[in-house]
DNA sequence: TGACTACTGATAACTCAGTCTCACCTTCAT
DNA sequence: ATGAAGGTGAGACTGAGTTATCAGTAGTCA
């Protein structure tokens, strides 16, 4: 749990951070970070979740995703190719492996697609069994 | 082009709100309405334009579309089963006839799908042509 | 036509995510 | 152990999008 990499400094709260995106499958938002660190490390700011954040994007390490009508999630870099399913009970968001492909029949003529998004919305495990 | 429908006032301004989604056929942003709006009424406020967004909402005339990374769009209620081609270079939004199909493959077990967006990005004919 | 009142335009205010500032703290090379 | 300097936490600030306020305007009805 410890891992310089760079001149920066190996500090308790990036490590924390780059932690919880170790030992979560699902994307997470800036505030799901800071909650999950404050769970660990109360008192950990916002601003230092953004600064991991930033420094995590820049190494590499995670990725941004936008979804739609909520906030950007980060995940783990390197996984394969695939996609999301956001909870609407709950605001959680999962991925879902693998891809349906055949999209390239539905791009308009004349338009160049240079990638795609599909999001599928509903009730998670945990929300479709509880009210 | 003037349609009380309820008791509310039938003032110009609602009507060419709701003329400019008639004669458009791809999503708009609140943005793109004032910007075609004031090009035929110059001095049309922002706020009449989020108003009569409220108002075709409410009457269900339009529906919102909530898109990854972009501000929210509007689109003439009633259409058949489409999704979204967002342009990276001009930002506008067009409608994609058709669907792949095959989601529900995709959704993990215990899940519970209720919808599915797919967005195609990239460029637009027009701006796939120009640089 | 005249009066009532909802609508409009301008702009201030609000909301929310994200960034900046700064005094204090922690890390790390020495 | 010590000092230099990058990192942290608190909270002010920013910017984009949207809503509220209000005086003046225009649609509606008698």
């Amino acid at each position: 749990m410890s891992e310089p990499k760079t001149d920066k400094r190996n500090t308790q709260q990036q490590n924390l951070i780059r932690g919880l995106f170790r030992h979560t499958e699902r994307p997470l938002s800036a505030q799901e970070l800071l909650d999950a660190a404050s769970s660990i490390q109360p008192g950990i700011g916002i601003a230092t979740i953004y600064r991991g954040i930033k420094t995590l994007l820049e190494r590499q390490e995670i990725v941004h995703i936008a979804l739609p009508g909520t906030t950007p999630r980060y995940e783990k870099a390197g996984t394969h190719h695939h996609h999301h399913f956001l909870c609407t009970r709950c605001d959680k968001v999962y991925p879902v492996a693998g891809c349906t492909g055949h999209l390239d029949k539905l791009t308009p003529p004349g338009f160049v697609m240079e990638s795609h998004k599909i999001v599928l919305e509903g009730r998670c495990a945990s929300c479709a069994t509880s009210n």
